[in-house]
DNA sequence: TAGAAATGATTTCTACTCAAATGATTTCAT
DNA sequence: ATGAAATCATTTGAGTAGAAATCATTTCTA
């Protein structure tokens, strides 16, 4: 329990809840898996793919606003399941199509967003005001970390490349 | 095809903002690694041994807010570096007490903490109100999260790293 | 007191993440 | 046109993360 003669000053609160909201997104992602035998970022990944067809693994990862590396074990795992297809382009032998499948549409319809959902439903019970000031402070602390140039649109966007683009 | 709901704007916003930290964080931990030789973590893990001294695999864990199996890698690497030594409870041998050596107080004393470094150096530049706010809805973040599926004491806890007096 | 249950650390397994190195292919420059 | 440079996907290696299974030890219970 906080002692409440000693308060603890704002910069720690602030890092320790950022450590909390990490493990609390890590895992909502892990819960996804056990229940649905998919993850977060290949969600996402399918998502994405659904949206706007098929596309090269460079163009997927930056959607994702993942690294190639990244994004190919994802591709890798998606595969391996039957969700997704690659296909070497014909225009350019380096490129290759990650397309969708039926069934990979099916989980991408049916998988829900148990954290988004949480967080709709915690912020549907606020008042504006709250919602407004939550969302400054945490873009306040983004442009703090100098994190403002990393896009990192993706993984909890609903759609990673409309998404209007930040600042 | 996207779920059928617009997102309200202020969600959106909120994870978009909360991936950017993450990723953020996540960098700041690579950038350390290749400059000093330890990451987030294990630096976080030194700290912690280092002020509150000796302690069970358990109440480290605890202190991290990992996962005991999570933690057992970070001293691993630890150990393997020579900056923590572990030993088996006399009083009860299932425990082992993990105890920083005297380099890994060095390296503890000397890592710098750039994303602490900068957080504090925004915030002071902040009127205490914001600071205040930016705190709090942080917080109010973590219990939407977190409310059903972390153990809520947990949350409450004080976190043992930086309870007390600043490092 | 003997057996069962709980606890603590670890191992194993899977996944995510990136940087750096690698191999294949395309484009560029001379 | 040929060799160099750039690009794309992938592999490799290291670290973080947690669930589940395992082993040793302690505590509880019948």
């Amino acid at each position: 329990m906080t002692p409440d003669h000693e308060l603890p000053d704002y910069e720690v609160r602030i890092l320790r809840a950022i450590r909390r909201i990490i493990r609390a997104v890590d895992m909502h992602s892990k819960q996804l898996q056990g229940k649905q035998d998919i993850t977060t970022p290949q969600l996402i990944a399918l998502l994405a793919l659904e949206k706007h067809g098929a596309m090269p693994v460079k163009t997927l990862s930056q959607s994702l606003d993942l690294s190639p590396s990244t994004t190919v074990g994802v591709i890798d795992r998606l595969e391996h399941k039957g969700m997704v297809t690659r296909t070497r382009s014909i225009d350019d032998r380096r490129q290759v199509h990650v397309a969708i499948t039926p069934e990979g549409k099916t989980l991408a319809t049916l998988s829900p967003f148990p954290l988004q959902a949480r967080l709709a439903d915690g912020l549907s019970n606020m008042p504006e005001l709250e919602q407004a000031t939550i969302a400054l402070s945490l873009e306040r602390l983004v442009s703090l970390f100098g994190a403002s140039n990393i896009d990192a649109s993706a993984i909890l966007a609903v759609d990673p490349i409309h998404a209007e683009s930040p600042e």
